[in-house]
DNA sequence: CTGTGTGCAAACTCTTTGCATAAGT
DNA sequence: ACTTATGCAAAGAGTTTGCACACAG
């Protein structure tokens, strides 16, 4: 089952490439995963999970060094939420997310307008990189 | 060298007992040294140096556990930067940070009005908790 | 062929847990 | 006295590392 694979590795070969990196059987497959199917936040467990499943066996350690590798890149962000688990966001422009506390679930925000006003200055050498806004849930309780 | 602590440790051990919480000599010390020097973000394991460092001998388990104690009665949140350690902040209202890529290094933002304009509306059955904005810094290279 | 990437398993870090002892009301 | 908290050390989760083998150029 391979069907309509075959585009996409074209391109995301052309990408692990431009990032500096051989275009290995692994980081394809993985490359693949996280950028064929739109903005995903995902661990490396997860993301292993996926791979394993659709039948191509990596090594948790290579989805780490993968991840870091096209973290490095710019390819992908480290999202910056509580837990113990380290997510990756695909999509590395500024954007934001819902956090749902006590799930360890995000969602990204509908990228609508929002948006910060008044951002302070940054402290003297030092320049933004980026700005995450996180807008934490709690469930509401019904009365 | 106690002068000046008193005073601190009566309010605090207010503070702990409204909490639902039993005062006990650790928890008072912990509570000290988070409330009585302002907006501070720390770990557990920092926290726990300081303890020990101002003479009050507590186990990093019993750290933890006032950490999230003081977290379940409202008086701590947990930061959320990326980052294997977890950060505790004193300052429990919305207010924002600044963080310092590579670093670990955390400040709040000044807080002035920075605010966030068009928030989004929760998913059905959700309210907002709270909302976060970190601003990542990054060295700004001279040329 | 040469060098980099991968896989495995062990090591490491941060955090949590279980149980005997100590402290608080 | 009775109950809850503490401390220790061991367990647990997530991540990283070292080294032999395999694959890409």
């Amino acid at each position: 089952m391979d069907s309509g694979c075959r585009k996409e590795n074209v391109a995301v070969d052309k990408r692990v490439r431009e990032a500096g990196l051989r275009p290995t059987r692994q980081r394809i497959a993985l490359a693949d995963l996280l950028f064929a199917k739109g903005d995903r936040h995902l661990s490396a467990e997860e993301l292993h999970e996926e791979a394993v499943a659709a039948g191509v066996p990596v090594s948790l350690a290579t989805v780490y060094n993968a991840l870091h590798q096209f973290t490095q890149a710019g390819l992908l962000r480290i999202l910056a939420v509580e837990g113990s688990k380290t997510y990756f966001d695909t999509n590395t422009s500024d954007h934001h997310h819902f956090y749902v506390e006590g799930e360890n679930r995000i969602f990204d925000i509908a990228s609508g307008p929002v948006g910060v006003s008044n951002l302070p200055e940054p402290p003297e050498g030092m320049e933004i990189a980026n700005v995450d806004i996180v807008v934490r849930l709690r469930p509401k309780r019904r009365d």
